[in-house]
DNA sequence: GGCGGAAACT
DNA sequence: AGTTTCCGCC
């Protein structure tokens, strides 16, 4: 089956990077997962295991142990970390694979949005996000991603994304900043305050050593992506590999795979194949490493507009092949190489000191020049708490250097939009406070227009969420079915794609040919901006379909009441798995939309 | 075990 | 906003 090499499941390292959450100076806890899933230490905790994303608990009590050490929270058990975990669901963020306890599964493409709502390639050599989506390890290919410079546009304190894989930890250590818990001492974050942290002072675990392993740039850019692969590290560990062993990591050489190396998967549940997660080539798509990225593969990125076209189709091929949301994944990637079928472990740049913590990975400058995205920095970083530095308050973070936790938040417009906003029950929803909301079904309307409407390339139907497979039959337009439920959360993520994406008709001023109006290159950030907001006004005005909760407020007018919800809910159901047929339709227009895109972003890129 | 409302906390 | 805590329900 696949190559044993590649393993396991890779999350972008940006996924890993609590840093990336947005918003949030603190670990989230989607990112701790992420943290022990990519770690063998834990694996007999907590692994991968069956689709892409799909990973189970092993030891729930250990889990929650870890995170309420991590949070400084000692009284953590799983049952509080499940109801964390479930208010992911509404965020769409995780799922739960029925029928298989502790099991759990993420949805890459809401990670990715989550982390880059705005997507920039940066500016200027700024950079284009590291990280790297998720790879379909069976395969062996892998994609690359150029590095990137976090530079301006981000963080420009660097803290963001730093290029190497390296999570916080890393950058914590080398620059000494304290962790979130009592210990204001370096810690080392993740792991390592389970031994000293809360209550359960050192225990003593390997986990210190382990940790550090973990901390090692084996996955320097190119090996990024196959980030559980298989490293320099044949000894065994299976890195993340799927497959979940009882205890304790075996060598074994299950299929490597996630295909679904575990019992149930296979037919039993439907669960087992997220399209939208799945990157497991076997299972429904016929992953076909696309000639067409060849060419452009390593090679670095020119605006050209042929290069841009030839790019961005090539992605919009690739994200499809992977079942990846372009709208997501397109804007994202502008590099993406998808090595032919060889061994990872060529990756040029692999690590070079095992044991060094610092990243030598120094920020290649992606050839990119367009942001899309202002980064809204600002805005919270002052947030510095006075060090109180015990206790188990979660005091600090990061205090000088940080900044940057907020540079991925949403701007204002956002922040408060419906596009995303959805959430769960707390105050948003009722912002209104009393005045019914009224929902609309909205049915189509986000697709109607214009762009492209890859509908539903992205996810979640997991078990008639993730994404849905291409139509095969060209004949079926996207989202026959319901544009119901699902649907919509596929807007997000075509917020993403689209915002770069489209020239649109209406709101965007610049003019297609001269571009800019006014400030060359500012504007179009600004008008990426003005696009999105555009894009998710319209979007939510129209989607509000069925999201449960999420939607009830809706962005109209933001009347800040601090009400107690009102719980309105509606009633989720899921709905049972459909699969969609894999659609080429959409995928045709996608292309099409990129490349008028690509023309106009050159044209405008020229200028500046 | 899992879900989700509600309130509180940071 | 993102949990944490508590709780009733299935």
């Amino acid at each position: 089956m696949k190559t044993p090499g590649d393993t396991g499941f890779a999350f972008p390292d940006w996924a890993y990077k609590p840093e990336s959450s947005p918003g949030s100076r603190q670990i989230q806890l989607w990112h701790f997962i992420l943290e022990l899933l990519r770690k063998e230490e834990y694996h007999d905790v907590i692994a991968w295991q069956g689709d892409y994303g799909e990973f189970v608990i092993k030891d729930p009590d250990e889990v929650a142990r870890l995170w309420g050490a991590r949070k400084c929270k000692p009284q953590m058990n799983y049952d509080k970390l499940s109801r964390a975990l479930r208010y992911y669901y509404n965020k769409r963020i995780l799922h739960k694979t029925k029928g298989k306890r502790f099991t759990y599964k993420f949805n890459f493409n809401k990670l990715v949005l989550v982390n880059y709502p705005f997507i920039d390639m940066g500016s200027a050599g700024s950079g284009v996000p590291q990280s790297a989506p998720p790879v379909p390890s069976g395969v062996s290919t892998h994609f690359r991603f150029p590095p990137s410079t976090p530079s301006d546009v981000l963080s420009p304190s660097e803290e963001l994304r730093s290029p190497g894989v390296f999570s916080t930890v890393a950058r914590r250590m080398a620059r000494g900043s304290v962790s979130d818990c009592s210990d204001g001492t370096s810690t080392n974050s993740e792991l390592e305050e389970t031994a000293g942290v809360g209550g359960s002072a050192a225990e003593d675990r390997p986990a210190d050593r382990a940790f550090r392993n973990l901390l090692h740039p084996r996955l320097s850019h190119d090996s990024l992506f196959r980030v559980y692969g298989a490293p320099p590290n044949p000894a065994g560990l299976p890195r993340g590999a799927p497959h979940a062993p009882p205890h304790r990591v075996h060598p074994e050489s299950l299929s490597p795979f996630p295909v679904s190396p575990l019992p149930g998967p296979g037919g039993l549940l439907a669960p087992t194949l997220s399209p939208a997660l799945s990157m497991t080539p076997t299972s429904h798509l016929p992953y076909s490493p696309s000639p067409s990225l060849s060419p452009m593969l390593g090679s670095h990125f020119s605006f050209s507009p042929e290069d841009m076209k030839r790019y961005l189709q090539a992605h919009t091929q690739s994200v499809y092949n992977y079942h990846l949301s372009p709208r997501a994944f397109l804007p994202s990637y502008p590099n993406i190489v998808i090595p032919q079928p060889q061994r990872p472990d060529k990756a040029p740049h692999l690590p070079s000191h095992p044991l060094h913590h610092a990243q030598p990975e120094e920020p290649h400058h992606s050839p990119f020049k367009f942001k899309l995205q202002p980064p809204p920095l600002g805005r919270k970083q002052r947030e510095v708490p006075p060090a109180s530095g015990q206790g188990h308050a979660p005091s600090s973070g990061n205090t000088a250097s940080s900044g940057l936790g907020s540079s991925f938040s949403f701007s204002n417009e956002h922040a408060s939009a419906p596009g995303q906003g959805s959430n769960s029950s707390s105050g948003l929803m009722n912002n209104s406070g009393g005045p019914p909301k009224i929902k609309v079904e909205p049915i189509s309307d986000m697709e109607s227009e214009e762009e492209v409407e890859v509908t539903d390339i992205s996810e979640e139907d997991e078990e008639g969420d993730v994404f849905s497979p291409p139509y095969s039959n060209g004949a079926h337009a996207p989202q026959p079915l319901a544009p119901t439920a699902e649907e919509e959360e596929e807007d997000l993520e075509e917020d993403v794609f689209k915002a770069p994406a489209a020239p649109s008709p209406r709101e965007t001023p610049s003019s297609p040919g001269g571009g800019n109006s006014g400030g060359r290159c500012i504007p179009l950030k600004l008008r990426f901006k003005r696009r999105w907001s555009e894009d998710q006004r319209m979007e939510a005005a129209g989607d509000e379909a069925e999201d449960k909760k999420s939607r009830a407020e809706r962005e109209e007018e933001p009347t800040p009441r601090a009400e107690p919800k009102g719980a309105g809910q509606n009633g989720e159901g899921k709905s049972p798995e459909c699969l969609v047929p894999p659609l080429l339709p959409g995928q045709r227009r996608v292309s099409s939309e990129l490349q008028r895109a690509t023309a106009q972003l050159s044209l405008e890129n020229n200028s500046c």
